[in-house]
RNA sequence: GGCUAGGUGGCAGAGUGGUCAUGCAGCGGCCUGCAAAGCCGUCUACGCCGGUUCGAUUCCGACCCUAGCCUCCA
């Protein structure tokens, strides 16, 4: 059984699905004008880690992540870059979809996009008018009347007095209460816009998502997600227009990411404080398994502090698994069902996708893998290490040894492989220089062995004496 | 100010009313020509003060501290 924590109630409850055995899951995904990073890749990872363990216990999830292609700040920098609008977002888009596939995350079911969405949004729109939940303001925009829904403020634990009491936006003169919020905007001059009944204009941010999510998924679905900071007004917003406008329940569980800080900051556009997902699988770490494994390493819901430090761990971590997987057989035997490890996994990840307790179930795999090799027990640790790879594969870790060895660590620090590499060492030439150390080693010339080891060393090389008088090779 | 999460060993980070998280780093040992990798062992951990309890890091209360939201944001 799983369960997973509602922010509704803030209580972990049992998954029971709408329809048996299927799960309809929606995401907020991005604003498309800028490149994504790392704090969009926790969340791209997150959820990639729900569906795929989801799946995995033999669900069929239908899972959606909209993207906002109109808004504001796309406006804004299209102009800057005196570009057009689709061709901004297009190219952003375009972006989305190379760093979420470089992260190994797998393409959602579907990939709304507001502008696509149009005659649902203003249908959406105009049966919350008819339902007296909206009005048109006296500036043109239709606005959402807060106080009209009853339970407002119930995902975020606020109400209404004391919002309004926190409110320090200057109060807009359109609006009747403070807190009500834009359903659609009427039309600017020079501004992409689109016709309806209440004239020419666009959509707000947050009736976008309500539209698409029960467009696709239906008024009444099992999941919704998306970062915490979305949680209000965003998530409540979304609450108070699709319950009101369809009448129904809306999403069953809310689930939201914590955020990915930087010395214990919160990491955002606005503050300018960010890297790029780009630049940190460029030159960060050696493959983007270290940053799935780093993400995997604390709990989606809790708080992550970034740094190369932890990047380092991580890839010590990875490593250490990525060693005991090391020369054993790709097709190995068929791990036998309902194992301890196998059970523990899945205990782990039942309790509300409990990664780094599934990750830790990894590491002492690994170990018992290490150890059946060092008893000579070669099948059983190819049966573990087919298992490995199995329950690694359900977290979305897909590296293999091969790839891994032939990569080596990335320092940005100075003092590794890659800035010690003057001249790059061609497999031959490493075989040679192998060959001529074993030839001193086995004429025990040790000083000899040692200078070429330490060669090896310095160009990032790292050899390890195999005891059957063979040596193999890694990067560091 | 209001609301919401947290405070775990050198670092990161799970978890539990009374035996083990896990990884990195350190230390000791085994293995090795020496290493590397691996294995075994090891290191006064649970913010502070009370309370409940035979027993609390884990439950309850107060306090201190941190972060987030209350304004666009994954």
């Amino acid at each position: 059984m799983i369960r997973i924590h509602n922010s509704l109630t803030g209580e972990k409850q049992p998954l029971e699905t709408l329809e048996p055995g299927e799960v309809r899951m929606y995401v907020c995904g991005m604003t498309v004008y800028d490149l994504i990073h790392i704090g969009h890749a926790r969340m791209l990872i997150a959820f990639d880690v729900v569906n795929r363990y989801l799946r995995h216990r033999g669900y069929r999830v239908t899972y959606v992540q909209n993207i906002t292609d109109i808004d504001d700040k796309i406006i804004r920098r299209a102009a800057e870059k005196g570009e057009p609008i689709g061709v901004l977002t297009e190219r952003f888009i375009e972006a989305l979809h190379e760093d979420s596939a470089a992260l190994g995350v797998m393409r959602p079911d579907h990939e709304p996009r507001a502008t696509q969405y149009l005659p649902a949004i203003i249908d959406m729109i105009g049966k919350l008018l008819e339902r007296g939940y909206a009005y048109l303001a006296a500036n043109g925009d239709v606005m959402y009347a807060v106080a009209k829904f009853q339970g407002y403020g119930r995902l975020s634990g606020k109400r209404l007095a004391d919002l309004r009491a926190g409110a320090r936006v200057e109060v807009d003169e359109a609006k009747r209460d403070p807190l009500d919020f834009v359903l659609w905007k009427h039309a600017k001059p020079g501004e992409p816009a689109w016709d309806s009944p209440w004239g020419s204009g666009r959509p707000g941010w947050h009736i976008e998502c309500s539209a698409m999510s029960v467009a696709l998924l239906g008024p009444h679905f099992d999941i919704h997600g998306g970062g915490l900071d979305l949680k209000f007004p965003h998530h409540e917003n979304e609450i108070a227009q699709s319950c009101a406008a369809t009448g129904d329940r809306f999403a069953e569980i809310w689930m939201h990411n914590g955020f990915v800080n930087i010395d214990n900051e919160k990491m955002s556009k606005s503050l300018g404080n960010f890297f790029t997902v780009r630049e940190v699988l460029g030159k960060a770490v050696r493959h983007p398994d270290v940053l799935r494994y780093f993400m995997l390493s604390s709990h989606y819901r809790g708080p992550i502090n970034y740094s190369l430090e932890q990047l380092e761990q991580a890839d010590a971590a990875l490593g250490r698994i990525m060693t005991g997987l090391r020369d054993l057989p790709e097709a190995a035997p068929a791990a036998p069902a309902g194992s301890d490890y196998t059970a523990r996994f899945q205990e782990a990840m039942d309790d509300d996708f409990n990664t780094p307790e599934a990750v830790a179930v990894l590491q002492t795999l690994t170990r018992e893998i290490n150890s059946a090799r060092d008893a000579g027990n070669a099948a059983r640790a190819a049966m573990l290490g087919a298992l490995l790879r199995s329950l690694a594969g359900v977290l979305g870790l897909t590296v293999t040894p091969k790839e891994w060895f032939s990569l080596g660590t990335k320092r940005p620090s100075g003092s590794g492989a890659s800035a010690a590499t003057g001249v790059a060492l061609t497999d031959e030439d490493i075989a040679r220089r192998i060959e001529a150390r074993l030839a001193a080693r086995k004429a025990k010339s040790w000083t000899e062995a040692d200078r070429i080891r330490d060669e090896l060393a310095r160009a990032g090389i790292v050899l390890e004496d195999k005891p059957g008088g063979t040596t193999v090779w890694r990067r560091a």
